[in-house]
DNA sequence: GTCATTTATCATGC
DNA sequence: GCATGATAAATGAC
């Protein structure tokens, strides 16, 4: 019982914060530019941990989560997956 | 190096052009996860302080006691050494933070 | 066996 | 009240 107490105080679900727009911008902008494969590799993830000043599990975690959630809103709005890509391709321009 | 084998034939989708993300299609069938009871993870807990590593008899015994199956009793012993793993990184993450702080 | 995942659930932010 | 990040079961690659 008392592990199970110690555990909760452990658990960084307690304290748990939203990421800064920057970082969240950032690894939008990942995601949406590689959704054929979303899956960063180890060097990508680390990347991107330090572009957004997080661990390389918290982009995991982001990535996983991103993952199912996008795939369950498949069929619905997304305007965020077209405002995503409207921005790639602005960037693509000549 | 895709986590799951991406046979997009199955499921008829060759044709299908409003959504050609191959990886947003799950193959197998899992089943539904269950969180267990407070006196189930408590006693995996006990004896997971003894040893990290369960041997089959002793999986056998927490399986009919638990009412698990040893398959969940084995997964679940890998589960928490890799729980372990992590907390020990993050610790040592936290611990190599302090030491730089420490000496500026 | 490890380990990167998927998925449901949890706990929090707002 | 959902959105979001982290964790707990469960799977598959290797």
């Amino acid at each position: 019982a008392v592990m199970i107490l110690r555990s909760r105080f452990l658990d960084a679900r307690r304290k748990r914060r939203n990421f800064s727009k920057q970082a969240s911008e950032i690894l939008n902008e990942y995601f949406y530019s590689h959704l054929s494969n979303p899956y960063p590799s180890e060097e990508a993830k680390e990347e991107l941990a330090r572009k957004c000043s997080i661990t390389v599990s918290q982009v995991s975690n982001w990535f996983g989560n991103k993952r199912i959630r996008y795939k369950k809103n498949i069929g619905k709005a997304q305007e965020e997956a077209n405002l995503y890509a409207a921005k790639k391709a602005a960037a693509g321009q000549s | 190096s895709t986590p799951y084998p991406s046979s997009a034939s199955l499921t008829g989708m060759t044709t299908m052009s409003s959504n050609p993300l191959e990886w947003t299609g799950q193959v197998t069938v899992r089943k539904k996860r269950k969180p267990y009871s407070k006196f189930q993870t408590l006693e995996l807990e006990k004896e997971f302080l003894f040893n990290a590593y369960v041997s089959k008899q002793k999986r056998w015994e927490l399986a009919r006691n638990l009412n698990l199956t040893e398959r969940q009793v084995k997964i679940w012993f890998q589960n928490r050494r890799m729980k372990n793993k992590k907390n020990s990184q993050r610790q040592a993450a936290q611990q190599a933070q302090n030491n730089n702080n420490s000496s500026s």
